[in-house]
DNA sequence: AGAAAGCGGGAATGCGCTTTCCCAGACAGG
DNA sequence: CCTGTCTGGGAAAGCGCATTCCCGCTTTCT
């Protein structure tokens, strides 16, 4: 047994299907009162639900808002995702995922995807690249990207516009103040902290991750500082840790044979995650934090807010990250500004806590 | 300018239209190399998109697999997410996503928006209620759920089956082993323990954490040891938070005036993240674990595992939870057994750490 | 060599719904 | 009383694609 159709409905409540369509999917014009309970009886008599494909393919429309992660169970990702939801509720749209590893290839593949199935809008919330060996990808990506803006989707990028896309109508960029806040972070940091600084960074040309280790160098520069040392791994846990043996090898003074005795560190990690992960390696390796040495991450992930010690970080309202993100694809949101267009401005907040007290 | 169409793909190449949803999109039958090269051309040249809308209406089947969760930013559905979405790419599909915070009324329509996309299938993770309250959105869900089955959908969810609903074709539950874990955890737990026991459960009636009281309650019985005294609260960090309040006012006391010392406590919390929020109620008392009480939870959460002191809880395989319940949902599936149709055995494992040693 | 079978391609129909366009009746004004 | 303007409902034309027939052609078997 299919489903029932809207004709059915109509026949049984002996109308037209127009009819039928114009008092049960909103419509401008509207029917008289007494058929239209008639037909509404009909419909829930029948049990009837509107096919949305077929919707869609009417009004060109799928009421489905796209949204690009790197991977869902990443707290940070999933913050927003959350957001997003959110968001896509009160327009009530529905939310298609796409989990693609950060891999530009990947990226333009689920805007193809997300294309196909007439999404309305498009929201990416992975960190861009700029490697060398992304560029193709990436200009295939914002080629993928310009057609479907072109035929009216509205795309919405967190962090970093997509290399080489030129922005045609409605796509929008929602800048995050990575590198200012980083600065912050550095600053207060060196405010309470006069030994060596190093750096845990991801792979280089992760935007994210290079912002955030500008910003910290800048900061440090600010107070006079010299510039860290930078550790590239992963940008995960696992990078984390690895990058937190290294580094207690350093501190243990195992490093090198000139150096007699270790020396203390400040850590930025550039996410929680992975600063969470060099913490672990620490702890394993006999080290102590903040005694033997502090550390900082970047996110404020709320799940390791109950972290020990508390992890000093750089809040960032992910949800709202999100929200804002996605509303800023609602046509109505158009509104604003046609040209300029001030993006919404995004604020973080370093947030000090026990792991970088220094003894 | 509106997105090409195959019509105008066909033309391009100079034949019917028919032709070219042969060659474009995977059919029975094979057009000839030089008009399929032809063919291929002239859509890339176009930058031609199949619209999914389109050929879901023509085929009726959409290449969507709905996934319900209560809160897409928990890692425990988080990472149940992952494996549903990594399963929906074996399968070449898309997931849908609805989080509807476990309201059985929310389920109900996500459910029927995912019917209306014509989803192939619907997985749903969050655990059921059976409160008195929720009977008749229950009731709606089922029947929602049903009609959802009879058209041809199919749907998987995990741990219990959706209260009331008669299973017709390709309803799968895939059933989590909570009360056996929990019953094995506190025979472990009861091993190296000779105190008392307290769980902090969720609200009466969500039936995962019901389960697992029972189970723990169980274990305790077969360990010849007294029940534990029952804790109900919310579900999540807050909940535990609380109840770790009051439980640090009862190990220190103060709880009743009638006792001159506190007592020390084998806390299980019935999942890991309230387990959490109890310990950090417990540090903010000033109590230290696992000297002034032990703890544990139940999930295994990835981004809890670096927390200190380690967290004693049951491994359960997330991902693979939510990759098996979608592959159950994959047509293919079904080749198992129609009838019986042995459930996948989920099984999970007892992780004894530091949280628990007693002193 | 003639007929039957096979094969590659096109015309046409329909999936379920929205939306324009059209039409009949109601009503008001001249 | 006739004409002009609304108003509410129906007929029909797509939306973009898959698919069933159907047709003319080349093969293969007797």
């Amino acid at each position: 047994m299919a489903a029932s159709t809207l004709t059915e409905v109509a026949r049984l409540a002996g109308v037209s299907p127009a009819t039928a369509s114009r008092v049960l999917n909103g419509s401008a014009r509207k029917p008289g009162q007494d058929i239209a309970e008639r037909v509404r009886q009909a419909a829930d008599s029948l049990g009837y639900i509107p096919n949305a494909q077929a919707q869609g393919l009417a009004k060109s429309s799928s009421g489905l808002i796209g949204l690009i992660v790197h991977d869902i169970a990443d707290p940070y990702f999933a913050a927003i995702a959350r957001g997003v939801q959110e968001a896509a509720r009160e327009q009530r749209k529905m939310v298609l995922l796409a989990t693609t590893g950060g891999a530009p290839a990947e990226e333009k593949e689920a805007v193809a995807a997300f294309a196909a199935r007439r999404a309305d809008s498009i929201v990416i919330a992975g960190s861009r690249s700029s490697r060398e060996e992304d560029q193709e990808d990436n200009a295939e990506l914002a080629a993928e990207l310009d057609r479907y803006c072109r035929n009216g989707g509205r795309v919405a990028v967190v962090g970093h516009p997509v290399v080489g896309a030129t922005a045609p109508e409605g796509y929008h960029v929602l800048a995050v103040p990575n590198q200012e806040l980083a600065g912050a972070l550095a600053s207060e940091l060196a405010a309470g902290w006069d030994g060596d600084f190093v750096i845990i960074a991801g792979p280089e040309g992760l935007l994210t991750s290079d912002d955030r280790v500008q910003g910290f160098q800048d900061g440090l520069a600010g107070a006079g500082r010299a510039p860290a040392g930078i550790l590239r791994t992963q940008f995960n846990r696992a990078g984390g840790y690895e990058a937190g043996l290294k580094l207690a090898a350093h501190i243990k003074g195992e490093g090198d044979g000139t150096r007699e005795t270790g020396r203390k560190l400040c850590i930025f990690a550039v996410n929680d995650v992975m600063a969470i992960g060099a913490a672990a390696a620490l702890r394993a390796e006999g080290l102590r934090i903040p005694r033997d040495a502090t550390i900082a991450g970047f996110d404020d992930i709320e799940t390791l807010r109950d972290f020990r010690p508390a992890l000093s970080t750089v809040r960032l309202p992910l949800e709202e990250i999100g929200r804002l993100a996605t509303r800023a694809t609602a046509p109505a949101a158009e509104g604003h500004d046609s040209d300029g267009g001030l993006p919404q401005p995004i604020t973080g907040e370093v947030t000090l806590r026990r792991s970088t007290e220094a003894a």
